[in-house]
DNA sequence: CGCATATTTCTATTTTTCTAGAAATATGGT
DNA sequence: ACCATATTTCTAGAAAAATAGAAATATGCG
């Protein structure tokens, strides 16, 4: 991952609403949520729940896959784990001159 | 850390900017960077830096300390552990009924 | 087809963030 | 005290994000 994509997928989770709906994800595991059961727990109207979800689609965060007339969301854990893996990559390596940065 | 937190911390993360002086911070290590050589590296005004470091400072992802003149920049690294640990917690327990998130 | 459910798109308003010039402050050297 | 260096604060305009009502679309059922 790229400082730009990294911190496309950062700016998205650092939202309240956002980042409550990419945890209830995460929590939920592989089977994941529907719109309207994130909804319920999160009691947000309908339209700004709807433009939240499709950011964190964008930026890949989110998956959908629709059943029937009910869309069921999951977190992409690889995802967060690739933004993870960036953060802490070259961590402390410590004793760079200004010039190698 | 608590969803609150985690989002400010990752709403900061998430600007090319603060990722970019975050990211040199983290490479640099424990001896951390002035915020001179920050901008010799990342070349943006130093009203405009000024700005972005004391935002990350405020929410705890760099520290800084004085050396004279020169105020030298680190980043918190258990800070960004911390959050880590959040966004990856309770990941994936599955089979869990909507009313238990 | 007509109706109910599920979700999105459109639209507009309010709020926040980003950016950077100019002036101000802080520190130390001569 | 004066000057240079290092960094911040003030200020304001431009851009982007957040919010949510209303209308539209999609899907399946009787």
């Amino acid at each position: 991952m790229q400082l730009e994509a990294a911190a496309d997928r950062l700016a998205e989770m650092g939202n309240i609403t956002r980042l409550s709906i990419f945890r209830l994800l995460v929590k939920a595991g592989p089977q994941g949520l529907s719109v309207g059961e994130i909804q319920e727990v999160l009691e947000v109207p309908g339209s700004t729940l709807s433009h939240h979800i499709s950011r964190l689609v964008k930026v890949g965060l989110v998956e959908q896959e629709r059943q029937s007339r009910t869309l069921f969301c999951t977190a992409n854990i690889n995802e967060l784990r690739e933004l993870i893996d960036y953060l802490l990559s070259e961590c402390c390596s410590g004793n760079i001159t200004v010039t190698e940065l």
